[in-house]
RNA sequence: GGGCCCGUGGCGCAGUCAGGACAGCGCGGCAGCCUCCUAAGUUGUAGGUCGGGGGUUCAAAUCCCCCCGGGCCCGCCA
């Protein structure tokens, strides 16, 4: 059994070329890639446009080049390709179909499930840090990028053989959590009411708003030019907006909240001295903080739950703090030529850094670039985000052999300058194997999400409206289904569709988020690749009991959409490995949704159950066994539930 | 000002790493297909200076240079 057959076809391919040019042109220094698959069936099933660099060196015209290695190239014999053509200068490979097909066919039965989850050549301890979204607010559709990404990316890792720990950083040092125990400690003790996180995220934005709104009130007091008055101003007047929308969503905590900071003469240093009390372990505001933090947890749980999301573990910021673990990285890292002392802060010169170990190491999609110098530590002693950051991935390198982290592209100056931090302390591996997989933003349609000013479009609304969208379709198509089973459907369906949504661009396009966009259920959709799975499935059903798979001799499958359909199928080993080792779902995505196509097509135009002979029917039955299980197999991949029937 | 990313029919995208055969797909438009395995499907059709200009090449959406438009970053914020 060959668990790649399409792969195995390749080699084939390629090692035929290797060795008829070894012999004919043996001074020719062939290129990485021999093959590509052709832009259409009539070139067989992969080309090469190998003749044209040999025309360049030889000065001989590409066809008779083609010619001659056709010649040379049909002397040899073959297991899986039938013939080769030359063609305009083209050498045509076509596989023998019948055979592929019973590889193919033999591989899926043999591995089922794992089926295309190709093995990597060493299996890595990976590390994969995902959504990590900061405890002060629900989780919306821009953290729901990260989630989706980084929950398909350690399920491709995991499929690819590696030993994958899915981690949530739970940032519970910054600003943004201060501001909400502030308001907590202002309200005394609040009920918290409905979900935790939405209610916390309320609590930030009202909280501050009306901090924003006095230190503005302050500075305008202050400024006497002109212009400058001018804009606090319209600033000012935003924010007001802001906090009138936000009396109207809950009128009593609010006004409660207002007439506090009020009565507060400097808010912004109370949050400050919050910050201050946590970092150093105050036990009470340790209490107050964790209680917070851990209520928005929870929150957070559940909505990943409902997405299908899970982590192995949560590292609290604080912990690395407490525990000392910063305070020795700060200790190895002054010992570096990198790190001085300026203006009183402890400063990593990360360009000089990069001048020094960046050429040898870094990779070189990175080049060698300008970067900014990182503050580790403040005049006052405290120490920043990325200072912590460090001692977290230098204890994820104590376990990891590689480490994935799924942040946003604004974080890419960071990322660089942490890569470097880790460099300078000997940790050589995170060259290679610290790895930032950065995705854009979702944006509302005019303007930025954003937690501050209490704009976004919550994970746990887009999921509602997807679930109930797709219940409707359900029920109209299947009211005969178990309620229980048609709000499983909807679900899996709902969330397919934002899932697919998600995946199937590329992380480096910013999105605007609009509803018809995520909750898409016709082509080019998850729920479109989950239909056609269980279209399949509904085939295999009314079938009954599958026979083994056909010998090579007993197959039939000559029809254009047969072959274009099993070439396909034969590809997911080969598709997989790329889209696990480039760390790109989206080629996985787009290779499922070809194979829907490609099934469509085949279903609309070739009966299976009553097809016209019956070597012609258990041939289908197999292909449609293969569609069942290359699609839930990728679909299961990027994290996409397929149910039998929908 | 410096660095990085994006720009492909009206709209949303794939293809760019590794140059190759008529630039693919979906939505929307128009015209069809359910006595036949789920029409969340399918067939056909109209619609494109691949942001612009140079260059390299037998061959450029893809590589190089310049420019334009949009975004992000350049904090003792996170």
């Amino acid at each position: 059994m060959n668990p790649n057959p399409f792969g195995f076809f390749r080699e084939e391919c390629e090692n035929a070329l290797l060795a008829v040019l070894g012999k004919v042109y043996p001074d020719f220094e062939a290129p990485k890639y021999l093959t590509t698959i052709p832009s259409s069936p009539q070139f067989g099933e992969l080309s090469s446009s190998l003749c044209f660099e040999l025309s360049q060196k030889t000065g001989l015209k590409s066809s008779v080049i083609a010619e001659n290695l056709r010649v040379e190239l049909s002397k040899l014999s073959f297991n899986l390709v039938a013939k080769v053509e030359a063609v305009g200068g083209y050498l045509n490979f076509f596989a023998d179909i019948p055979q592929l097909a019973s590889l193919t066919f033999e591989a899926v039965k043999e591995l089922g499930r794992s089926y295309g989850l190709v093995t990597a050549a060493s299996s890595e301890k990976i590390l994969v840090e995902h959504t990590s979204a900061n405890p002060s607010g629900p989780l919306h559709i821009g953290t729901a990028r990260n989630a989706i990404l980084g929950d398909a990316l350690a399920r491709l890792l995991e499929g690819r053989g590696h030993v994958v720990r899915r981690h949530f950083y739970v940032n519970d040092m910054g600003r943004q959590v201060a501001t909400v125990a502030y308001g907590f400690m202002l309200l005394g003790k609040p009920k918290v009411e409905g979900k935790p996180d939405e209610w916390l995220g309320f609590l930030y934005t009202a909280v501050h708003t009306l901090v924003e709104i006095t230190s503005l009130k302050k500075r305008m007091g202050a400024v006497k030019e002109r212009v400058e008055a001018e804009k606090l101003k319209r600033q000012l007047g935003e924010l007001v907006a802001i906090a009138s929308e936000l009396e109207s969503q809950r009128k009593e905590v609010f006004d409660r909240l207002l007439e506090a900071v009020n009565a507060d003469s400097d808010p912004e240093k109370s949050i400050e001295k919050i910050l201050k009390l946590y970092e150093d372990g105050d036990p009470r505001t340790v209490k107050l903080i964790r209680r917070i933090v851990n209520l928005c947890l929870r929150g957070f749980r559940k909505t990943l739950k409902t997405a299908g999301i899970k982590f192995d573990a949560w590292d609290w910021e604080s912990n690395l703090v407490w525990s000392g673990e910063v305070k020795e990285v700060l200790e190895k890292l002054k010992k570096t030529p990198y790190v001085k002392l300026q203006r009183g802060a402890l400063t990593f010169d990360a360009r000089l850094a990069a001048e020094t170990l960046g050429a040898a190491t870094l990779t070189s999609q990175e080049g060698l670039p300008e970067v900014s110098p990182l503050v580790l530590v403040r005049g006052d002693g405290t120490t920043l985000y990325t200072t912590r950051d460090i001692a977290y991935h230098l204890k994820k390198f104590s376990w990891a052999d590689r480490a994935v982290n799924v942040i946003g592209v604004d974080q890419k100056l960071a990322q660089l300058q942490l890569k470097l931090a880790l460099l300078a302390l000997k940790v050589s591996k995170a060259a290679d194997s610290l790895i930032h997989c950065a995705y854009e933003l979702v944006t509302l349609p005019g303007y930025k999400m954003s937690r501050r000013r209490g704009r976004y479009v919550t994970f746990d609304e887009v999921m509602r409206e997807a679930f109930a969208m797709a219940y409707k379709e359900v029920e109209k198509r299947s009211p005969d289904m178990s309620e229980r089973r048609k709000k499983e459907t909807a679900k899996a369906v709902g969330l397919g569709a934002i899932k697919y949504a998600m995946l199937s661009v590329s992380p480096l396009k910013v999105v605007t988020f609009s509803w018809d966009r995520v909750l898409n259920l016709e082509a080019n959709s998850g729920p479109y690749i989950q239909y056609a799975h269980a279209r399949a499935c509904s085939i295999l059903r009314k079938a009954g009991a599958l026979p083994p798979p056909p010998p090579r001799d007993s197959l039939l499958l000559d029809n254009p959409l047969e072959k274009q359909l099993l070439v396909k199928l034969a590809r997911l080993p080969e598709v997989f490995s790329e889209a696990a080792d480039s760390l790109k779902p989206e080629i996985l995505a787009e290779y499922a949704n070809e194979v829907a196509d490609s099934f469509n097509a085949f279903y609309d135009e070739l009966p299976v159950l009553k097809a016209e002979s019956k070597t012609a029917k258990k041939s289908r039955m197999w292909l449609v066994k293969a569609v069942q299980v290359v699609l839930g197999n990728s679909l299961r991949l990027l994290g996409i539930k397929a149910p039998f029937r929908m």
